[in-house]
DNA sequence: TAGATTGTTAATCGATTAACAATC
DNA sequence: TAGATTGTTAATCGATTAACAATC
């Protein structure tokens, strides 16, 4: 019975509504409707309707929506019902930092191990966990369960190390480095390119400069 | 003379062409018709045509786009010709990672300071430039001309520290913290959610794997 | 000139918004 | 029952793709 496709419009906006979900429920919020929700995150009610109703009501006419629910009923559409288990390869700054800065485990994302090919790395600590050379990455994800992969490599070896994880079992690829990678379709891959991110802030500052300019004259 | 606006769907995709397109230079490609560079970005030949014609026409009929020109010409466009002036606040593991990670310089975007308001951290250098503690931040961003702030802080000071940040001059803020800044509409922001992202990987990998249970059975 | 390929207009497709009947 | 608000269909808007005349 397949499903209908799920657009990435509406996938790309459901995290943000997780988040207002989760902080009205916080704050002890019991129901809302799209009306309010509407006016708190500044996206009109009809598409809050819409998104929701992708994946089947959960609301009440006359009522709206209970918020401890629908969060919950969020989250396991995302998958955060499900634990995962998470390895980081590249123990350089940036994976360092993904390591210690984002609390994975509070949504079921369990790091697991860190992988990289520098042997001065070996045995040192992140996070109470070692650093361990590419070479047992084999065995690690078959033994550990190992899921996902955090991809904090430069570009130029990049390709390389994902074809390998892929052969190796691994599901999903964040990645951090800034090449499109050639997966096989039953991989997931979701880039972070972080240089185009810094690229689009600066297209918008020089844009409204250039309007300024062009308003003053 | 109001230029037309140009939709964030273009503008999302002009980093990704100047990154193919700095490749190919590098390769000492000089000439490439849109079709061909089609074929390598896997987007449709007149999507191309249509986004560079957004910004006036840099192809010729019957040769296609000069690689080296149309290079700059879309650097210029992202503003990647300018040189800005970037502070970090946030001396901890993301805001140190981007410091080191991130070859700014390349792009003209100029790594000047770094703020805290951690005393133990005052002093300590990253990259070669000591953390300052946040009260210093108003006299430093005048004085060194900055106008990007990347903000890697927790969330809950976010908002007040983003608010700071524009009293004091600064023009467009990079935001990692987990939260929508409600700044004035002519200072710019562009959000790296990051956990937003990694809950899109996890959407997928669950669709998937759902996916494949229901066609197995 | 003939061939190639752009720039641009027109057609299609998909996503967002509006409207309203269903129903709590 | 009356009022509120969803779920859903229809209308609109915008973005993508196709087509082709302009032109190098």
């Amino acid at each position: 019975m397949a499903e209908k496709e799920i657009s990435q419009a509406v996938i790309g906006r459901l995290p943000r509504y997780f988040r207002f979900l989760g902080e009205l429920k916080d704050e002890g919020v019991e129901r809302i409707s799209s009306q309010e929700l509407s006016g708190i995150m500044n996206v009109t009610a009809s598409q809050i309707r819409q998104d929701f109703n992708n994946f089947g009501g959960f609301g009440q006419q006359g009522y709206g929506y209970n918020v401890e629910y629908l969060y919950q009923e969020i989250g396991r559409i995302l998958g955060l019902d499900k634990t995962h288990h998470l390895i980081i390869v590249g123990a350089g700054n940036l994976g360092q930092a993904l390591a210690n800065y984002m609390n994975f485990e509070r949504r079921g994302f369990i790091f697991t191990g860190v992988f990289d090919n520098n042997p001065a790395l070996y045995g040192r600590k992140i996070r109470g966990i070692e650093v361990r050379p590419m070479e047992e990455v084999a065995d690690f994800v078959e033994q550990n369960n190992v899921d996902i992969a955090v991809l904090t490599i430069p570009k130029n070896s990049a390709e390389e190390v994902a074809e390998r994880l892929v052969s190796v079992g691994i599901k999903a690829i964040w990645n951090f480095a800034h090449v499109d990678l050639k997966v096989p379709k039953e991989v997931q891959v979701e880039n972070v390119h972080l240089s185009d991110s810094l690229m689009k802030l600066s297209y918008m500052l020089e844009r409204y400069e250039k309007e300024s300019r062009e308003t003053n004259e």
